[in-house]
DNA sequence: TGGTCTAATTCAATCCGTTTTATAGGGAGG
DNA sequence: CCTCCCTATAAAACGGATTGAATTAGACCA
């Protein structure tokens, strides 16, 4: 097919048999143009500069070559490498991928990428995985791994890396941050709770490590103040995670204590599922004997045995919120910081019910 | 702090200011050496040629400097981004995490980083995708979006991308592929089923263009024969996604072709839970009037209202050997394509139970 | 002691694929 | 003929890896 294939040509024959790319460079020679006629035909933003005529030509010549361009070049040239971190604590809670969702439509619009990183809720490897960001040149970070006072984000302030956070916040503010209103949420918990009756509610609690399982834990506290109910110290534990496991012995420990309740609020759905099990291995029927309401809304929630009664958030829309945060401050670095807070609503299902007469 | 700030470290400062990087440069210009000391030091295979003492020293500045290396120049030089693209049908469905989790345990192993993005299915999506990873240079590419003809992967073969799929395959075998024994679950399945005295069973498939839904349907076809059972047609139908929306708008056909049946094997468990769906608002009991299985044991199954039997798969083993493959092949590029497949195993949960004597 | 040879380090220059600044060419208009 | 404008070119980065050449140091021998 090849009719005269000589000097450039013949090399790049060769370089393209061996598995090289076909650069800008390439294009080029082959209209003998120069390679900054070519880079800016191909930006749409400068194919102004090139008559429309040889555009077409460059275009053509490209396509046909498969040129791609060499992002790792542009970046290196730039500055800019089109990329975001993304790190999420646990891959395995199914909290995460909506948001996720939300972050890679609003990236992909925007023509970013993103690499994600999981960090199994540790400060250290967190840390460890920005590093390996940074020496990516991400232009942003979204983290959702961060702890209420947290080293690895006092590392991308040092070294001036935009991050923002999704989900969870430093007690600083010192970096924009998607949150919830996890006061309004526990509210509308206990509002609903109080309405069926409920007096004697405890509190499965997540991390005091991460602000939402501090935060909720404040506003309990502080909810059955206003609400009139005695506060019983003894009816809140603590659970070291927001999973199965942590919830497990968590509950176990509440039961331990002997004292008793018609109804807890969990730290999350997990922690509530986790929950719920115990108390059945226990005797104890949910909603019958204790109703108990998670946190989060998580997937599939309502298909459950027990359909679970809990509070939603938007999670897909926090990603999105997150993303379209990070691309703001890369625009305008030095726009004082925000807190972007969503709110949560009740969703009532099965796990709740009203307080039986001898309670 | 800074005692005589003059010539370079006036530069490097004010750039620093800037929010530029801390460059190879600038820790070789602190210690008056040449670059290619400090690249020496710090790449632990040339580290030998270096003296001890220096390496000390290069090391210490450049953690106190905070530099860390830039990816990009380095991908530039040496034609290696160390990263490797993911591409994943839909980020939603279950499935997936844990591939994920096993993709990246040990790509982080390897010092190599993902790039993961969705394709809802679409295979222009997902061309899009591997443009957008081609012109990031990506190493190799794991794609578990793949239909059984796809010009995506085709299109990677062409440009000598090297890939690998992963819980998907090709008709073609012109990657390397992680793949299920699909016959083996159906046979599972049925057999399980038979075992519990069905002789009546609807088959809801998933898409044929894709290989598990292909591979599954063929195999219902010739396990019915080989069980001696009769196999009618009309008791199969096809699900247009891998979801629960097909699924629903499946079964309800099903159910309109009026032809009795016991238990039906579902395409993914997905797909049988809508199944289930249906069947309750048509008046009929899982497992008392049909038995339903499912297939992929995705998460929390076991906690759902009615507890799924299904076909387990290693999901994240499957993950860790699409890791394993793509770097394999990228040390090995020019070794033959081979299927990797992986044995299921079956759940048996509380969907599927004795067909009633009626029957 | 001086000279030679070798091994161990370090240096300087080049390259990777792009973008971009400054510059040159060429045609139109005055 | 001289400007001015419109295109296109040439050349210099970007940050690090590579490598042949140069320097140094050390060892050995006469």
């Amino acid at each position: 097919m090849i009719i005269s294939a000589s000097g450039w040509m013949k090399k790049r024959i060769e370089a393209v048999i061996n598995g090289k790319k076909v650069t800008l460079r390439d294009v080029a020679n082959r209209l003998g143009v120069n390679t900054s006629t070519v880079s800016r035909a191909l930006n749409p933003k400068l194919k102004s500069m090139i008559t429309a005529e040889k555009v077409a030509q460059i275009e053509k010549i490209a396509e046909e070559l498969g040129y791609v361009q060499n992002v790792m070049a542009y970046a290196l040239k730039t500055g800019s490498s089109q990329t975001i971190g993304v790190i999420i604590p646990d891959l395995m809670n199914p909290v995460y991928p909506p948001i996720l969702k939300g972050i890679l439509n609003v990236l992909n619009a925007e023509s970013y990428i993103p690499i994600i990183a999981y960090c199994e809720n540790s400060i250290d490897m967190a840390l460890a995985e920005i590093k390996k960001m940074e020496s990516r040149q991400v232009d942003g970070l979204i983290l959702s791994s961060a702890f209420r006072e947290d080293k690895s984000v006092e590392y991308c302030i040092k070294q001036k890396l935009p991050s923002v956070t999704v989900g969870r916040a430093l007690d600083s503010h010192k970096v924009d941050q998607i949150v919830i209103d996890n006061a309004a949420g526990i509210k509308l918990a206990l509002s609903h709770l109080v309405s069926l009756g409920h007096r004697k509610i405890a509190h499965i609690s997540g991390p005091q490590l991460i602000s939402d399982g501090y935060q909720r834990y404040r506003a309990f506290k502080q909810e059955m103040i206003t609400f009139g109910l005695s506060l019983d110290e003894e009816l809140i534990v603590f659970a070291d995670a927001f999973n199965e496991e942590g919830g497990t012995v968590a509950a176990n420990e509440l039961l331990s204590r002997g004292k008793s309740f018609t109804a807890v609020i969990a730290g999350n759905d997990l922690i509530a599922l986790a929950c719920i099990s115990v108390l059945e291995k226990a005797g104890l029927a949910c909603p019958q004997d204790v109703s108990v309401i998670g946190y989060n809304n998580m997937p599939y929630l309502d298909q459950f045995k027990t359909p679970l009664t809990t509070i939603g958030i938007p999670r897909m829309e926090m990603g999105v919120m997150a993303a379209e945060a990070i691309l703001e401050r890369l625009k305008n670095p030095e726009a004082p910081m925000k807190d972007l807070v969503c709110q949560p609503v009740l969703l009532q299902r099965k796990s709740t019910a009203v307080v039986r007469k001898s309670d």
